[in-house]
DNA sequence: ACTATATTTGACACTTATTGTCAAGTAATA
DNA sequence: TATTACTTGACAATAAGTGTCAAATATAGT
């Protein structure tokens, strides 16, 4: 089970790139990407979207992992943390199905 | 399927409290309460369980609704939403049970 | 319509989070 | 020691969230 930085770091090395490579290409400052891979900054969908064009991942995978490693440090203290996701299923259903009431 | 605001509203109006009486029973703004009556503003954890006093509505799982609406609410737009939680669920499960590597 | 009460709305100042940039730092290697 | 790769922390700028308040709007009773 790896974090989304995990995944980035080691698709990185593997491929033989360095960091300012991969951080020219995203177009972000090599410190960022070096806090993303340590998983002290979160890549916005832009970053993640050109990583996995230069790191070979499919993009639809890497965003799912970004968003469900997000969902899970949000709520792994819970100790209610697998009935809140199955109730969060339920309303997603239920919101896709039907007019979004606003939520800010 | 109702949201946190649908569930303290019907709750309060069953009773027939005012926002007045149980705003100043959570010790808050009666604007504050109204909007997040509405949804347009999230209560705290604190807000929370004094609601879930006065309301007489059950603690912890008036916690889980609020968790599961902010969720629901956050990747419903992803269409990808029911497989982030299947991922998110493994990776719950996998931090429960080892240390916990840092995510800001 | 008038009054009183309940709720909603928006502006505001304030705090807290998040962001990108940069320079100086460490680490490893030749 | 010189070079390259990476990390760290301070900084300013921006965005996001918060509580307070007064004015606006609704709702109901007389």
């Amino acid at each position: 089970m790896e974090t989304i930085g995990q995944i980035l770091r080691n698709k990185r090395l593997n491929l033989g790139l360095l960091l300012r490579q991969v951080s020219a290409y995203v177009d972000i400052d090599q410190a960022i990407l070096s806090k993303i891979e340590r998983n002290e900054r979160k890549p916005t969908k832009e970053m993640l979207e050109k990583l996995a064009e230069i790191l070979k991942l499919d993009k639809d995978e890497l965003l799912i992992q970004f968003i469900s490693d997000k969902i899970a440090y949000e709520i792994v203290d819970e100790d209610c943390a697998s009935k809140v996701l199955k109730v969060a299923e339920k309303k997603i259903k239920y919101l896709k199905s039907n007019p979004i009431p606003k939520l800010t």
